[in-house]
DNA sequence: GTGTCTGCAAACCATTTGCATCGGT
DNA sequence: ACCGATGCAAATGGTTTGCAGACAC
């Protein structure tokens, strides 16, 4: 699964990433399905599902931590925050990131092994105002 | 449902809330309902999260927005950050705070209507280490 | 040829909901 | 008495999984 050597890259896994790192939504499983379908109509869900997972294990896209019932996939991988519409679910990059020592000032306060953080802003998009 | 003087002080809605405020890890509904069930054995599970959604809505409780499938829920309605573990998914408190401003700075990059935000921290804790 | 991946459908699991009855105010 | 709340069970919705055949390497 997370052993790249023995991954192949077939046509599916290709085009879900290639469709993926075209986009600047952030789209769940299901919206991820509905534009791959659009080349390659037999595809299935859970073929969708699984691929996700493995390119996420793999870093070539994010799986994103935010609120919500469903998850969302981002081809961008770089680290950036979100902010997501609490009407309609709709997510969106937003360019503002912490200062990098914040994981070892949170370290002081636990003891968790800090590995990472996600910064989710809660706010209402341009469409639903 | 948010209109507080049309609410009824059922048994069931106190006890959840009393258990809620007794301890300091952050339950799942499923977790919420087991601990209601020791002192009130015929409770519904649909009740429970009736009620954990009602009691949110009112402020008396809190809704976590933390990854992993599970909502979970926090007796403690102050603002702070916490800390789930990557390998089972327990939540912590975690008291370290944004400066204020973050939510101002972060309207200057969005064309959203900035509500709120949420700072997770994603890491191993104790018992998995 | 080998072993991973796919499509399909059924299974899973957290959560929500319809409904008849109950109980707070 | 009114109308919101409960218990129960079935429905929902997102995600995962078992399996037999297909395909990348």
């Amino acid at each position: 699964m997370s052993d790249a050597n023995r991954m192949r890259m077939t046509k599916q896994r290709q085009i879900i990433l290639e469709e993926l790192k075209k986009v600047t939504s952030h789209p769940t499983a299901d919206e991820v399905y509905q534009m791959v379908r659009r080349r390659m109509p037999k595809i299935s869900l859970g073929t969708v599902y699984r691929n996700l997972e493995i390119l996420a294990g793999l870093g070539h896209i994010q799986k994103l931590s935010v609120g919500g019932t469903q998850k969302r996939f981002d081809g961008d991988i770089s680290l950036h925050s979100h902010i997501r519409c609490r009407d309609c679910g709709r997510v969106a990059d937003l360019n503002l990131k912490l200062e990098s020592h914040i994981e070892t000032e949170a370290a002081r306060f636990t003891d968790f092994v800090v590995l990472g953080h996600h910064l989710e802003f809660i706010g209402i998009c341009p469409e639903c105002q």
